[in-house]
DNA sequence: CTTAAGTGTCTTT
DNA sequence: AAAGACACTTAAG
């Protein structure tokens, strides 16, 4: 079977930089959020950490084209209006190729049932999956490699409070403070 | 406020 | 195969 070829983007914003893995069709597999001197470590240590055969460790080629482009646009909006995340999703294609069973059953959970505006805690997804654990349905939500798109920022602990984010408790807070002030 | 126990899954060795 | 990490919750001081 060949592999999949992947590229890597960083894009630069004012509030905040991203680095988005796309594929030659424009779909998104990947996003991280921070300074972009992090970024570009932190996405090759994903990839080579995960058990992906099928998926090339991204490059960052300078081969583009309409679609990569417009997704990246579209990425682009998102970092800087995160209020529109969930409309702005619907204009894009991506694909879960990292994680478990489990671990893809909570992400989905999160993109169909925690919309933006609204939060949720780990117990609250943990019993409505019938995970076994809050403790469990934390480290799936921990373990999402698409941020924004597969909104795990949205999930607190059962007292409403910001236990942890991958990319910074403070960026956790500041996405929740944009998407609930509209 | 802090501590401790119980918890399931995944990663590392 | 075993140990350790962890974005959890609850109860008890």
């Amino acid at each position: 079977m060949r592999s999949k070829r992947l590229y890597y983007w960083v894009l630069h914003l004012k509030a905040q930089d991203g680095l988005a893995v796309i594929d030659q069709k424009g779909v998104v597999s990947y996003l991280s959020i921070g300074r972009w001197n992090t970024l570009v470590d932190l996405v090759k240590r994903d990839f080579r950490t995960a058990k992906m055969e099928n998926y090339l460790l991204p490059g960052n080629e300078k081969v583009t084209n309409d679609s990569i482009e417009s997704t990246k646009r579209v990425l682009e909006q998102m970092l800087d209006n995160p209020s529109e995340i969930d409309s702005l999703r619907r204009t894009i294609n991506y694909e879960v190729i990292f994680g478990t069973e489990l671990q893809r059953k909570v992400w989905t959970y999160l993109v169909d049932h925690i919309p933006v505006g609204t939060t949720s805690s780990y117990s609250e997804v943990a019993k409505a999956l019938g995970v076994k654990s809050a403790r469990v349905a934390g480290n799936a939500c921990g373990a999402n490699r698409i941020a924004l798109i597969i909104p795990c920022h949205r999930v607190l602990t059962a007292q409403g409070t910001i236990n942890g984010y991958r990319y910074g408790k403070d960026e956790k807070e500041r996405l929740l403070q944009l998407e609930v002030k509209k």
